[in-house]
DNA sequence: TCTGGGGTCCTCCCGCCG
DNA sequence: TCTGCGGCGGGAGGACCC
């Protein structure tokens, strides 16, 4: 212990940033004569895709006029709605409902297709802002990123909302878009504290004011309890993180687990010691596509096996690209009764090549029973390690070997 | 005509090994 | 040699998140 501290170590403060409807904004920057109407993004690409293509020629895109935009009442097939805009939201439309329904909802909303590439793009550049400001950084998706305020200048001043609200006037002069913040002792606090205050909203948050903001929550509000846990609290009469908070933590563990019942335990009481992380490897990659129509394995066998080999090779071109390999490759089925089953396979050297994947994910298939008709199909690539990288061109077969289990007997030496 | 795609992490189970 | 046990890693499934 030193007794030469003159002045207070600083506080920490962890701020989470939130786009406001970021996606919905990034598209009506573009078409900005679609401000106020009801607009729903989502669905199956190629047929919006072919909507927006037959679009009038000339002019920029917000010359488009309004009434050759598709509408979601002309729209067939599956899918759902990635975002709406608050005006479609009125008519109860909202993300993951199905388009069907969503079009008797509201059948005059606008429909656009999901562009990700536009939406990285704006991603990369509100991300670029912030790290010229505050170095440390955890990217939590394409909207959203936790920023350690603690040691940046300027960081503890109001308790971090002078820095929140330089940000947000960054970002808007750069993007155009808006964003809400929250700035709390750690990231499970600064995470609720983004929504208090939506849109364009700061919201800053003490120690000291669990009792008051926190603990009236639903749990639900908590990051990390989603609808099975909730509704289990529900069944034993805990409806808000206050109630959590009472709660036994013996009582906890032994209803949810030794892992999941003390952390309830720690976030109720508004404990939360995770780091800011700036950087992270990938674990896995995927590629996965849901059909037009259900497929039969036996019916359906061609078109089947050129969607798996195309997924293949996009998985494979994704890993070239990246820079990664990966020993363990898996497939993924949704029948069409929405049952999901999965199988993998770990080979004794890494890979990122299509044929390997292809072959290996065909040896999964071959275990998994293909009665039902399929309405996904979806490969991985997991236990990755960076391409080039020593681990990577470690000699095969250097680690436990075991026989892969036996093969399932059904229809299915297709693949 | 419900219900996308791309991820992470956790739990449970099982087989192998000492 | 048999049995029990714990550690470990892989596989399957599920919950959750953006």
């Amino acid at each position: 212990m030193s007794s030469q501290t003159p002045t207070a170590p600083p506080i920490r403060r962890i701020a989470h940033l939130d786009m406001d409807a970021f996606y919905a904004s990034v598209e009506l920057l573009r078409y900005p004569q679609l401000k106020g109407l009801p607009v729903v993004i989502g669905g199956g690409r190629r047929r919006v895709d072919e909507a927006i293509r037959n679009l009038p020629e000339g002019g920029t895109l917000a010359d488009i006029p309004v009434d050759s935009f598709p509408l979601l009442k002309d729209y067939t097939g599956r899918g759902v709605i990635t975002t709406a805009t608050y005006p479609a939201r009125q008519f109860g439309v909202g993300s993951a409902m199905g388009l069907m329904k969503a079009a008797k909802l509201c059948p005059q909303a606008i429909i656009l297709p999901v562009d990700f590439d536009e939406y990285r793009r704006y991603s990369r550049t509100f991300k670029k802002i912030i790290l010229e400001v505050a170095p440390l950084m955890e990217d939590r998706g394409v909207d959203e990123v936790y920023i350690d305020f603690t040691d940046v200048p300027g960081g503890q001043r109001d308790g971090g909302r002078s820095l929140a609200r330089l940000l947000q006037k960054a970002i808007l002069d750069a993007t155009g878009l808006t964003c809400s913040i929250g700035v709390a002792p750690n990231k499970l606090i600064a995470k609720m504290a983004s929504e208090f205050n939506k849109p364009n909203g700061i919201s800053v948050v003490y120690e000291d004011d669990l009792e008051n903001l926190i603990w009236p929550l639903p749990c639900r509000k908590v990051n990390g309890i989603g609808p099975k846990a909730d509704e289990k609290l529900k069944r034993f009469g805990i409806e808000t993180v206050g109630q959590l908070a009472a709660r036994d933590r013996d009582w906890l563990v032994a209803n949810f687990g030794k892992a999941t019942g003390a952390w309830m335990h720690e976030v109720s009481w508004g404990r939360d010691s995770r780091p800011v992380v700036t950087e992270s490897e990938p674990v896995s990659m995927s590629r996965e596509t849901t059909f037009d129509r259900d497929l039969h394995a036996v019916r359906d066998r061609a078109e089947l096996g050129a969607i798996f080999t195309k997924l293949c090779e996009q998985l494979a071109a994704d890993l070239q690209r990246k820079g990664y390999v990966g020993k363990t490759i898996g497939i993924k089925l949704r029948y069409d009764d929405f049952k999901i089953a999965t199988r993998d396979q770990t080979i004794d050297r890494f890979t990122d090549d299509a044929k390997t994947i292809r072959h290996t994910g065909g040896l999964c298939l071959k275990r998994v029973p293909l009665e039902r008709p399929l309405r996904l199909l979806g490969v991985r690539v997991g236990a990755l390690a960076k391409a080039g990288s020593p681990e990577a061109l470690a000699p095969a077969g250097s680690g436990t070997h075991r026989a892969a289990a036996e093969p399932v007997a059904t229809t299915a030496s297709l693949f």
